[in-house]
DNA sequence: AACTCTATGCTGCACAATGCAGTAATGTCA
DNA sequence: TGACATTACTGCATTGTGCAGCATAGAGTT
């Protein structure tokens, strides 16, 4: 029987919506656009359709250049209609797995050089997702954009992503400059520093905002 | 044969390195503390300590309270040793899975309406992470920290989380703002509104930053 | 002309992880 | 004494990931 439309079955239904694809450019274009809402692993992009079309939310059909075939998958009445009903429901609760994040809990096992090489790492990802970000709205001025009518939607989901990098990488900076002033990881518990940092944190304040 | 070590696998073995835990009490924990930088499921979180035995790194046995019984995990020199090679892995980029950008990122198969539903759906869900985590600070002051020798790395982490909330809030207000002079959610394009915002995006600004 | 490399275009399989239902004892308040 | 929340898990079906494998096409190199 069909399985159930997970919210990545509508993500890949949501991308059939704008255009017919190959099961090919799905795993392209979900990279290029959906990996910063939604990441999902290629395989599945090439799984997603497949079970769309056994329920009837979409078609699809073989086509050939030479010797080679390619899948194209194109959105049918129904699957409209299931998108429609998507939009209804409550969205699932965000959610982040920062693996860096869970070093640092835990950077008591280790050494600070261990902790900055964790830090380094999560700039060095957040930098090169920033830059890419950076970039394609440059293309988007040169009229780089696939579908040009929805501009105003990439540009204020640009707005969120740009906005949330800095904010990273803001927050790098300072981490840095606190664990600098720790002589090790371990036992500093509530010196007189982390007092402060704790006071502004529990009246919903931080040394980075402003 | 012992499965491989997943983060999750070290997330729990950091955990026992702190002190034993009962099963319960790990899911527990690990709502309060990883739910920001490693969430999972309970499931797993009854399992994994289960596989660290297998592999040598946790020991068990079953404590009983009349007549009831509870499986105690406790980390083992092995489990010690195998923490400090994580330690020196490469840290996995972040990955965040917001379904409510993704309802902005196809925003145009719906009215307003819904794109402004899902933007309470966020402030909500942020919200209430939100306000846990300032009044989780304000509990530390008390002395509330269950492994006070530890308060600097948590509070470390706090700034991470309150300044991310703070963030996203902050972009919800703006959304709202842009979205409200939207006639619809179609077909806007590169308005000069629009084009504007891709100036400053291209230029590695944001309407929100300072 | 043969070669190597990259991109295209997938599939199968093992295993990681989730969600849900089920089971059962203990504590708490009306 | 009955109802309900909390403690304390396990089994199972299903979703999702990572990796290896297979095969064609095109571009550049020796």
């Amino acid at each position: 029987m069909a399985s159930k439309m997970t919210i990545s079955s509508y993500a890949v239904l949501a991308l059939l919506y704008l255009k017919p694809w190959t099961g090919y450019e799905l795993t392209q274009q979900a990279q290029r656009s959906l990996r910063y809402a939604w990441p999902k692993s290629t395989r599945l992009l090439y799984s997603e359709p497949k079970k769309l079309v056994e329920r009837g939310y979409a078609t699809t059909y073989k086509e050939k250049a030479g010797n080679r075939s390619r899948n194209v998958y194109e959105i049918t009445p129904e699957g409209r209609k299931a998108l429609a009903v998507w939009t209804q429901s409550r969205t699932q609760p965000p959610r982040m797995e920062i693996e860096a994040l869970l070093r640092l809990l835990f950077a008591d096992h280790g050494s600070t050089e261990d902790l900055f090489r964790a830090l380094d790492e999560l700039e060095a990802d957040i930098g090169e997702h920033h830059q890419a970000i950076v970039e394609l709205m440059a293309s988007y001025l040169e009229g780089g954009h696939p579908f040009p009518e929805r501009t105003h939607l990439s540009v204020l989901f640009a707005t969120f992503q740009i906005d949330m990098f800095k904010a990273i990488e803001r927050w790098i900076e300072f981490a840095r400059g606190e664990i600098a002033e720790w002589q090790t990881t371990k036992d500093l518990g509530m010196d007189p520093r982390t007092e402060t940092l704790t006071r502004l944190l529990a009246n919903d304040q931080t040394p980075l905002n402003k």
